[in-house]
Parts: C-alpha cells; sequence; structure tokens
DNA sequence: TAGAACGTTATT
DNA sequence: AATAACGTTCTA
C-alpha cells in the first residue's frame, strides 16, 4: 500500500523567505532537501553553516576531512560475493516487485559488503565526538532536537 | 529498526 | 537520455 507522501512536487522555492512562515520552511528544510548529505545544495548549506560560525575554526579543518570522507562517491559493489556473482534477479522478491519506485536491486543480488551502511566500522563519528561534535542533526528529532523548537 | 520512498549519481 | 541502484529520510 503506497503510502501519500510530499510527491514529486515542485521544490519550495521560498525555503530561505523565513518572513513567510518561519517554522513552516525550517521544518521543510530540515525534513528533507537541506540536510542531505550528498546533493549540491546540502554542501552549500553546509558552507553557510561553517560560514555562519556554527563551528569552531579549529575543528573545522578536522570536519571538512570527515566530511569530505563521507561525501565520498558512492560504494560499489565488490563483485565477489554470492550475491554480486549472481547475474539474474529473482523476481519475487520486494525489491524486484517494487522495482520502479524503490529503485533497490533485487534482495538476492545485492552485495555483501553493500549491505553494511557506509558509516559502519568507520572511525568519523568516533572522530567528531573526540572532538565535541558528538551529534550533527541531520533530522529534527536528533540531538535533542524538537519539532517547533528550532530558534 | 526494517522496509519503503525518492533524490541522486554512475553506467550504458 | 534512459536505466540501474546507492544513500538518506521517513513511516510503521
Amino acid at each position: 500500500m503506497p503510502r501519500p507522501r510530499a510527491g514529486p512536487g515542485p521544490p519550495p522555492e521560498d525555503m530561505y523567505d523565513l518572513s513567510m512562515d518561519t517554522m513552516e520552511a525550517q521544518s521543510l528544510c530540515m525534513q528533507r532537501k537541506c540536510l542531505g548529505k550528498s546533493s549540491p545544495l546540502s554542501k552549500y548549506i553546509e558552507a553557510e553553516h561553517q560560514q555562519a560560525g556554527l563551528f569552531s575554526l579549529s575543528s573545522l579543518e578536522a570536519i571538512t576531512d570527515v566530511t569530505v570522507d563521507l561525501q565520498k562517491k558512492r560504494r560499489k559493489k565488490c563483485g565477489a560475493c554470492v550475491p554480486c556473482l549472481r547475474k539474474v534477479n529473482c523476481g519475487t522478491c520486494a525489491n524486484c516487485l517494487n522495482r520502479k519506485i524503490g529503485k533497490q536491486i533485487c534482495k538476492e543480488r545485492k552485495c555483501e559488503k553493500l549491505k553494511k551502511r557506509q558509516s559502519e566500522g568507520d572511525a568519523s563519528e568516533q572522530h567528531l565526538k573526540s572532538r565535541g561534535m558528538g551529534c550533527i542533526p541531520r533530522r529534527r528529532t536528533e540531538c535533542g532536537w524538537s519539532a517547533g523548537k528550532l530558534e
């Protein structure tokens, strides 16, 4: 059952027109567009944050380093594990059946390496924690943030 | 926390 | 340009 989502509507162009409806605009921003890590827009936002002095300059270098690491190109399948060696889609798993919308590879073919999250086994988060940056909010609910408490 | 949805990026 | 599929966010 497809959930009623926001849909592929036009992007909120007045995202930064906070005079309109600050809460709403920020909320939209928080929910998706701005805090994603992969889009050029998010990189721009990141730069904005830095310029706004949200991060101390001393930790900036280290963070930039980590950020670059996290924003590296997307990983590729190892090509050697059992799933990778599989050549045909099963055609019956959720991913196969939901191909058009889900945009995921057949579950039977999902590389073992890619099944793990990118940050797993990576010291990036620890790296940040050691610098007092234990939590980088990517979502409204992270870092003790709550809806309606964005000032 | 797993799975779904969707933006984005890599490949063809 | 079309397609495949990774990465992130959101919902149940």
